[in-house]
DNA sequence: CAGCATACGGAATTGACGTTCCGCTTGTCA
DNA sequence: TGACAAGCGGAACGTCAATTCCGTATGCTG
């Protein structure tokens, strides 16, 4: 989220700053509801702004979708540190899910990021390694409380993510069915013992 | 599968069915491989023809897709048919979640199409209403046996195979890792009771 | 407020790909 | 075997979207 001026580097300037702004804003807006391919000119529309602006503040689209990621990542990263602080272990860790699954459900690149082969592009691998030091620690804690299935991984997760991701985008009578698929991921995570009832 | 000759046409000259078949079987290689955005020279290009055939055959790419996603379909509502016939109800069900997440983990297009917005075109509609018929059935059989939760419904399946599609896709160490993930969702889909361990 | 580097807008360029066209080839049938 | 419709190959075309370019506008500095 650092968006501090490099050292050596001349300060943006003032309009610069606030079209950067705005081209942000309009690429997490266009980039979410219509997925990876969406136009750049719809972005600088959006923004108000030329292409051309957008792509002095971006070399590329690709540019452009990997700032967006990061944040994205960012915001789940910051809700697994938060989950560190939750008494109970399961309740922890499920909410990580949940609140990742929430960010996916809003945000239609994202999932479609997250499902393609390349991938984590170079940026944002540092929050992608910090969110999976975090989760291991939740994992342990689950586990060691007796909640969580003893043969789950990390590795485990970014599948199961993936998975809710696509469900999130499938066409459905109901917008929130992708909860339901989440529902019965996390009774398929549990340790051996009972299951609630799925949602709605 | 029909490859009849619908009445009232005339028949195609011989060369000309084995091109078609030439071509569906590349178009099946090529799209596996590199999902729908494959390229129609690449089809023809591993079929040893020109463009200009495969679009005598297929006349837009959509439609070559659709032939594909319409005999994958069949493959899998062949493995639910064939499923009705296993005398253990929770065997019968998740045979069918197996073979179907196979076959999407052989086939990159057609997770891609699974998990697309308009995803299910005219031609490949008749045949997943029968799949979603026989599917109704197993899991009303493996309800009654009480070995399926008696939450799920049947417009959770699309939505679950959907993900494990993407799981598939997800680059990893191992290749068989969406095999966890669906022993993970079909443990979550177990009647309360316990789940084996997840494999590998 | 003048001078200039920084930014801007958006038309033009480029490259990629689906699709069409057409002259040539080859089964088929009498 | 000759004639012709059915097929074929692949160059050419059209579209669409990313990216570049450049003349103009504007914040900053002295």
């Amino acid at each position: 989220m650092s968006q501090l001026v490099a050292a050596g580097e001349r300060p943006l300037r003032a309009d610069a700053r606030r079209n950067r702004e705005k081209v942000l804003e309009a690429a997490r807006a266009v980039f979410s509801e219509q997925g990876r391919d969406a136009q750049m000119d719809d972005v600088a529309r959006r923004a108000g702004v030329g292409v051309g602006t957008v792509y002095r503040h971006f070399p590329t689209k690709e540019a452009l979708i990997e700032a967006l990621m990061v944040s994205a990542f960012e915001t789940i990263a910051a809700a697994a540190e938060a989950a560190l602080a939750v008494e109970d272990p399961w309740e922890a860790f499920t909410s990580v899910l949940w609140r990742g699954a929430e960010t996916m459900a809003g945000d239609r690149a994202l999932s479609e990021v997250f499902a393609s082969i390349p991938g984590a592009t170079e940026a944002v691998m540092p929050t992608v390694a910090g969110l999976t030091e975090t989760v291991s620690e939740l994992i342990r804690r689950a586990q060691a409380a007796g909640a969580l299935r003893d043969d789950l991984i990390v590795d485990d997760i970014p599948m199961v993510m993936c998975g809710i991701g696509s469900a999130t985008k499938k066409e459905h009578r109901c917008p929130e069915a992708w909860r339901r698929h989440l529902s019965i991921v996390l009774d398929g995570m549990r340790a051996p013992s009972a299951g609630g009832p799925l949602p709605s």
